[in-house]
DNA sequence: GTCTATAAGTAGATAGAC
DNA sequence: GTCTATCTACTTATAGAC
């Protein structure tokens, strides 16, 4: 059915949110004006603040939003209680959830310098227990004589940063597919953590 | 012995582009205004343009010459035909010079894209005569039989996100000194490609 | 080499019509 | 819900005095 006229708030908010992550990620939160955000949706600037009260509140309700989405993935994930097997499923998780939404991935990196003091606390809290995930994996196979990691918290930092760097090289149109890029990667961990 | 009053830009210089790499490291290039470079200095705005045509020239030499002096560090360490001793090498250099200088090397990947297409191109084929030096290393250490690594560039690329990594956690202050993350990262790389 | 002053343009955000 | 118009402040860069 047609929609009343002028009733577009539902499509329009989320294009608003689309055109600031694109545009965002591609020149930086800074550099991007919300007329050019309008410009991308097809509106005007002043209608903008009808999605959010200001540029700030955007930018941190994407990175909020991107975080909320990693932690509810992985709890929805079942719960693995062999370490091994636990960290295999990590490895592969964060590197195919990272892979499916580069930009969100990317600002939320690269922004976190624009964010308020509190805004930033409240990403960077989100962070932390998702790096505490992995560094409660590491302990757990540690403890059972799995694992040759004698700094679980240094490792668990290790291995994130090199899985999130697949972003910087893979491309989906390129010579590896995804499930041969997780299966390299969880080699070199499982290597690299002793196992 | 006093200078002569008014001849300051042996000295100025060089502070024009300290405040500009804390500055644009901390905030960000598009964030950061040509205003707050001067009053950092001491100066007023105008008297910046004695010491860069523009702006962009300001980012990009700051980021053109990060990079050269790492390919510079890099070529005046001994060459070492042991692929094993030349990883070794690679891993605690990598870790030592990046740690050195935090600042150049957050805006050497931030502001890339704040880089005109040439000064891009330019900064992209440094980093990539870099990242082949590891990738030349893995190769001779594979050929060799030393390492277990069926993807050299993968694994280069890994190793290098894993190894700039340090520079988001590690603090001098902390509990680990550089000489024992040095070890740590290097005996994680060891075993991540098979030796 | 640094200053003041200014040009010419753009920023975020708001007011009020429709 | 979106528009146009506008406020105030700030932007890069330049001109010319000293």
């Amino acid at each position: 059915m047609a929609r009343t006229a002028g009733s577009h708030s539902d499509i329009t908010g989320p294009r608003v949110r689309d055109a600031a992550l694109r545009l965002f990620a591609r020149h930086g939160y800074a550099a991007v004006s919300m007329r050019q955000i309008a410009k991308e949706v097809g509106v005007q600037a002043g209608a903008l603040y009808n999605y959010t009260p200001d540029k700030q509140t955007l930018l941190f309700s994407l990175l909020k939003g991107h975080m909320d989405d990693l932690l509810a993935a992985r709890a929805a994930l079942p719960a693995e209680p062999d370490p091994v097997k636990a960290l295999e499923g990590f490895v592969k998780f964060h590197i195919r959830f990272h892979l499916e939404r580069p930009e969100a991935v990317f600002i939320s990196y690269m922004e976190l310098r624009n964010l308020e003091p509190a805004n930033f606390e409240s990403i960077e809290t989100l962070r932390r227990a998702y790096e505490h995930e992995l560094e409660t994996i590491l302990r757990s196979g540690v403890d059972a004589g799995l694992f040759d990691a004698p700094e679980p918290r240094v490792t668990a930092m290790a291995v994130i940063a090199m899985l999130t760097g697949v972003n910087t090289w893979y491309r989906a149109k390129g010579r590896l597919t995804l499930a041969e890029v997780e299966t390299i990667y969880w080699d070199m961990v499982r290597k690299a953590v002793g196992h």
